[in-house]
DNA sequence: TTTTTTGTTTAGAAGGATTCTAAACGGCTT
DNA sequence: AAGCCGTTTAGAATCCTTCTAAACAAAAAA
């Protein structure tokens, strides 16, 4: 699937790594960079990983992998699992929400005022709501 | 986890077979009959695997697997989209939503009359919506 | 500036869930 | 009863992710 990304964002990924207290190593920059680089976006590790390499830079997917997670901890990116084997991450961690297209495994955003959800049930005792998450799966007609 | 099943459900395996055109056999009988016996639940491929073997039958992995996926072809179980590490399937196949237990990797049925939704858009050309599902992750105080 | 500390990266191994393979099996029709 | 063809199977293969422990590098201390 190629996409055609018209805005690139400049990102300051040591200011950004500076707050989250993580080291400005050179992998770390170049992966922040390219993160954040095209706005909001849903990432997997795989696709990332291969972006980095063919911009002619080298991180070991571990990296990435950790990478991502520290992030996703810090509340930089938000993890949407559609399904046990697809992970993606989300550059955007505002409440939203997503169209998740089964003919080709994609997600598009939907924003959260769009959509009116009433009559969250309350949480079983002792339980907070962590997380509220609508997916519209579509299909080709 | 240990569940408490009050109801036991005699499920005729065979006619379900026979109406989803699939060989009656002998494996197929006791999956069909263990995942609807306890009315509705949500099972995992492994969960569903050591059911049937502390029950005394024989069943390889890859035909639970099989059978599962052909139950959801055929509407009979359906997939949740869950932020787990392994697959959920749904015998509830009717519009409903989920809280996600992220302590235990749980799931609690939410029905639908009480969560109301305004405001879907509308997909984009030449897409049909198939499913709305709202997960609402939850997790310990 | 050099040394030390401590956090980071790495390749490759390991892990878990799922799918694949091809041979054996067994319903079902004739 | 024979044969067709869908089904099951064990085990291998695959995919994605995490782990490991050694090499490395940023930051702090000397």
């Amino acid at each position: 699937m190629i996409k055609n990304f018209t805005k690139i964002i400049k990102v300051d990924a040591s200011n950004i790594l500076k707050k989250a207290r993580l080291r400005s190593t050179r992998q770390r920059v170049s992966l922040v960079s390219n993160i954040f680089k095209y706005g909001n976006r849903h990432l997997s590790a795989e696709s990332l990983h291969r972006e980095i390499l063919n911009s002619g830079e080298k991180v070991s997917l571990a990296t990435v992998y950790n990478t991502l997670h520290q992030l996703t901890n810090l509340n930089l990116l938000r993890q949407v699992k559609v399904n046990a084997s697809q992970n993606y991450f989300d550059t955007n961690t505002t409440a939203h929400h997503h169209f998740f297209d089964e003919s080709n495994n994609s997600l598009i955003d939907i924003s959260k005022d769009i959509i009116k959800i009433q009559g969250i049930p309350k949480p079983p005792d002792n339980k907070k709501v962590s997380e509220i998450e609508v997916i519209i799966s579509i299909q080709n007609k």
